[in-house]
DNA sequence: CACCAGGATGTTT
DNA sequence: AAACATCATGGT
């Protein structure tokens, strides 16, 4: 079995960056964790600065985790006030995963307004009932759904996985981009804010999606996801945060202050959110409430 | 039972 | 442009 020893500066976390939420299929089993990435059936451990494998090669791992890029120096960067200090103190080592660019906005899609848990098992199903069934090493598994599988889904069978409103949205954009291909190259050659009103116009791609996307997918780490964690933490632990109203108030203001890696910081506060590394497992307790 | 979740859409101000 | 209702599902 393949094995990855990570320089003593390679700061890598595998439990944190696959449990905090930016993938959804995989799960941890025992030391090891298991989960399907594009055509990768993969299974990797961590122990200490040792990396164990299989299911992909070296070149596919190390991209798909960036342990290519200085992570240290982008910490150091985006370390600019004591809220994202403690975060990258707790959560150090949480990588942000290269994503598949379809498997990334499908996955978005679906997971709007709904908790991980949920989420994760509706994609289950969804790869359950539209995945091409692959097979490696004799135990089969299947892939996140094609856009021409979804695309000449019955719609009826894609609400059969549990997507409620979502169903047609994914159905909606699985034809569209079908129709286009090299969306994914046009996306890739052009800046951020041109990237960002391209996917707009896709159904089910909301300002949130689609940063969540351009960042997990396409590397553009301008890009600031607010969700209701975010958006919780900047206006009730930053100054001035309290006055943010709407969602690129809160964008622009997580890229003027974290500058040109915010997202990075983003997915720090994120995985910081509340209780998360506590017993609260990432319940909202109101700040008020717990005071003595 | 009420309320919430990695929100988006369509409508009304 | 901003506020609002609505959407489907499952967990707490």
């Amino acid at each position: 079995m393949p094995e990855l020893l990570l320089r003593p500066d390679q700061a890598f976390d595998l439990d944190l960056t696959l449990s905090c939420g930016q993938v959804f299929r995989w799960e941890r089993q025992g030391d090891w964790w298991r989960g399907v990435a594009g055509t990768h059936r993969v299974s990797v451990r961590q122990e200490g600065r040792l990396l164990t494998w299989n299911g992909a090669s070296r070149r596919w791992l190390a991209g798909y985790f960036r342990l290519d890029e200085d992570l240290p120096a982008i910490l150091r960067d985006i370390d600019r006030d004591p809220v994202v200090h403690e975060a990258i103190q707790k959560c150090r080592g949480l990588r942000l995963v290269r994503q598949p660019a379809w498997e990334c906005l499908g996955s978005y899609i679906c997971a709007t307004y709904a908790s991980i848990p949920v989420i994760k098992r509706r994609i289950a199903l969804l790869c359950q009932c539209f995945g091409e069934q692959a097979d490696q090493e004799g135990e089969t598994f299947r892939t996140f759904p094609s856009l021409q599988a979804l695309a000449d889904a019955d719609a009826c069978r894609i609400t059969e996985c549990r997507l409620g409103y979502r169903a047609p949205y994914l159905h909606e954009t699985a034809r569209a981009l079908v129709e286009d291909p090299g969306w994914e190259e046009r996306i890739r050659s052009l800046p951020y804010g041109e990237a960002r009103k391209e996917l707009l116009r896709l159904k089910g791609v909301g300002d949130k999606v689609v940063d969540c996307v351009l960042l997990f997918a396409f590397g553009m780490y301008e890009a600031f996801p607010v969700d209701v964690w975010i958006q919780r933490i900047l206006r009730e632990r930053y100054p001035g945060g309290a006055g943010l109203r709407t969602y690129n108030q809160m964008a622009r203001f997580g890229r003027a202050h974290f500058g040109e890696y915010a997202g990075y910081a983003q997915e720090y506060l994120y995985c910081n959110r509340a209780g998360i590394t506590g017993r609260e497992r990432g319940r909202y307790v109101p700040e008020s409430q717990d005071e003595r």
